[in-house]
DNA sequence: TATGAATGAGTGTTCATTCAT
DNA sequence: AATGAATGAACACTCATTCAT
C-alpha cells in the first residue's frame, strides 16, 4: 500500500502481472520463471521487478490475492440463513476451486511465508470463517471440539486429497460432523 | 535390484546417499541441490550421479524406499488380531511419521512419476492395505463405500493437514467410520 | 535478421561475441568453452547465451559469418575482366586466409550443420562461385568436367593441406586445369 | 616398448583396446569417452588407463598404429615393377581407406601431437614413400618439384576432400603429374 | 594385473536480479 | 515508469583420472 496511489497505467500493469502470475504458478508450479510471467503479461521483466522487488514478494502477493478472494466468499456467506449450508458450501466451494491454487499454497507454506501474508486480509478470512463455524456448531451441524485452525488445515488437506484422487468430499466433511 | 550385487562399499555409499537424500529433500524441499546431498553424505558429486544418473532417478529411488517402508508396516500388521486397531494403527502411524515424506511425494506426484514407482513394491503396499481395509470393513470399523484409492488419498491429505496444523487425527479418521 | 533491430549496445556486444568466438574456435578448436569466449569478449556468460541460446547456435552463427565473407569476395570478383585470374584469385585467397577457419568448418561439417547454414548466404556463395567457374571454363582456364561441388571440396582440402604443410598451391590448382 | 614383454593376456588386452579405440574414435570422433572404449573393448576403465596412462597417449598409440599400417603398405609396394602404378596405388588406396582415420588425424594434428609419433615408424613410412616417389618421378609419372612432405600434405587434403564430396581422385592426383 | 567405484574440476545452461537507456 | 540487455551465482551432469578392492 504505497503512500501515493499508483498512476492508472501502473495500477493496470500491477493487476495484470498479479493475475498472470496466479495463472502461471498454477499451470507450471512456483518454479516457473519470472520471465515467463512477464512475457505472458505482456510487460518487460523490469516492470515485474519494479512492482514486486523479489520473486518471493510476488508469490506473497498472489497468495494474498487468493486469501482475499476466500475472505470475500466467507463474508458473502455470512448473510445466508442456513448456517449448516453456509459452512459446508464454503468448505466445498473452496476445495473444488482450489486445484489451481495448491502450487502456490504449498510453496508458500514451505517457505514459511504463509504467516507473513497481509494479516488484515488473513484476519478477515479467519474472522468470517470463525463466525461461519460457530453458527454451524450452534446449529448442531459441526462438532464442537473443532476450531478455525483445524478447519483451515482440513481445507488444505482436502484440496490436496481431491487433487490426488477425485473423491466425494463427504468422506472428509463427515469428520467434521457431530458423532 | 541390480543384476550384479554391488561391492560392499558401493552398497554402503548408495544407502548413505539415499538416506541423506531423504533427509535433505524433507528439510529443504525437492529443489535442494544434488551437491548439497553429496556434501552431507560425505561423497563426491560424481558418486551420487554414478548411483543415480539423474536427479529425478534419485527422487524416484527415495520415493520407492518410502513406499517399501510403508509396505513393510502394512505387511506386519496383517498378522494382528484386531482388524480395527490394525487399520487405524497403520493410518495413524503413517501420517505421524510422514512429515519428512511430503516434500518428496508432492514433487513426484507433480512430475507424474509417482505411478512409475517400482510397481512390485507399490503393489505389495496396495495389496496389504486392501486386506487391512477389507477386514476393518468386515468388522464394521470402516464405512463400506471406501476403497483403497480413497484411503491413500486421505493418507496424503491427512499428512498434509498435520504438517499444516498439528491436530487430532480423529477428525480425519472419523470420516472413515460408518455413519 | 531479427524482427526488431537490436539496441546499439546490444548489437555491439553481439558482434564482439561473434568475432571473439571465431578467434577462440580457431585458436583452441570448437571444444573451447563458452566461458572462455565470454571472458575474452569482456562480457558475462549470460550475455553470450542471451544472444546465442546454445553453443551450437553460436557455432552456426560463426560459420554463417564466414560464409558471408566468402560470398562477398566472390561477388566482388564477378566484376573482374580476366576470368582466369578471377577464379584463381578467389581460390588462392580463400585458402590462404582459411587457416583460422578450419576448426569451425570441421566441427560444423562433422555436425551436419553445414548445410543448415542460412541458405540465402550459402546460395549466394554457390551462385557467385558457379559464375566464376563457368567463365573460367569458358576461357579454357579450368577443366570442363569440374563442378561447383568439386571446387568447394578442393577448397576445404587445400586449406587443410596448407595448414599441414605450407606448400605451393599450384600443386593443387594445377589439378583443375585442362589436360 | 616396455623392458619386460607383457604377459600374454595383457598384450591381448592392449591390442583389443587399441583396435576398439580406433573404431570408436572413427565413429564418434575423438571426444568419445574413454569409458565407451573400455565398454566396447570389454575391459574395465582401469585397464585402459593401465595400458595408456592418459587419453592423449591412447590417441597417440592409435595414430602410431595407423602410421604403421601405412608404412607396411608402402613397404609392400616397394617390390612392385611399375613405379607409376606403385605410387598412385598407394596414394589412392590411402585416401580411399582414410575416412575412418580422419578424426584421429585431425585431433592429433590440432594437438600438435602428430610430430610426437613414434619416429621409427614414421621414419619407415617416410622412407618407403620417398622411394616410391623417387621412382615414379624417375619414370616421368610425377612432377620433379614435389617432395615427400607435399605428398603427405596432399594425402591429408585428399582424404578430407573425399570425405566432404565424393569425387574422382584424378582431380587431385593430376596436380602431381608433370605438366 | 584387472576392476570399477570414487573423485571433482569443468561444461552448457538457467534465472533472479540490476541498471543503462 | 517501462524496458530488456547484462550479470554471475547456481545447477545438473560429464569425464579423465586415481585408488581401494
Amino acid at each position: 500500500m504505497p503512500a501515493r496511489p499508483l498512476r492508472a497505467d501502473a495500477a493496470r500493469n500491477r493487476a495484470k502481472i498479479l493475475q498472470t502470475a496466479e495463472a502461471v504458478f498454477a499451470e507450471l508450479g512456483t518454479s516457473a520463471s519470472t520471465e515467463e510471467i512477464a512475457r505472458r503479461a505482456g510487460v518487460g521483466i523490469g516492470t515485474v521487478f519494479r512492482h514486486f522487488p523479489t520473486k518471493e514478494s510476488l508469490l506473497e502477493a498472489v497468495l494474498a490475492e487468493l486469501v482475499r478472494g476466500l475472505a470475500e466468499e466467507a463474508d458473502a456467506l455470512l448473510a445466508a440463513d442456513d448456517p449448516e449450508a453456509a459452512f459446508f458450501t464454503f468448505f466445498t466451494g473452496v476445495v473444488q476451486r482450489s486445484t489451481a491454487k495448491n502450487a502456490v499454497m504449498q510453496a508458500l507454506a514451505a517457505a514459511g511465508v504463509a504467516t507473513a501474508t497481509d494479516s488484515d486480509t488473513a484476519g478477515r478470512l479467519r474472522a468470517a470463517l470463525a463466525t461461519l463455524l460457530e453458527r454451524a456448531q450452534h446449529a448442531g451441524a459441526v462438532r464442537a471440539d473443532i476450531g478455525v485452525r483445524e478447519v483451515m488445515a482440513l481445507l488444505v488437506a482436502a484440496s490436496r486429497a481431491v487433487e490426488e484422487a477425485p473423491m466425494s468430499l463427504e468422506v472428509i466433511t463427515s469428520g467434521l460432523r457431530p458423532a
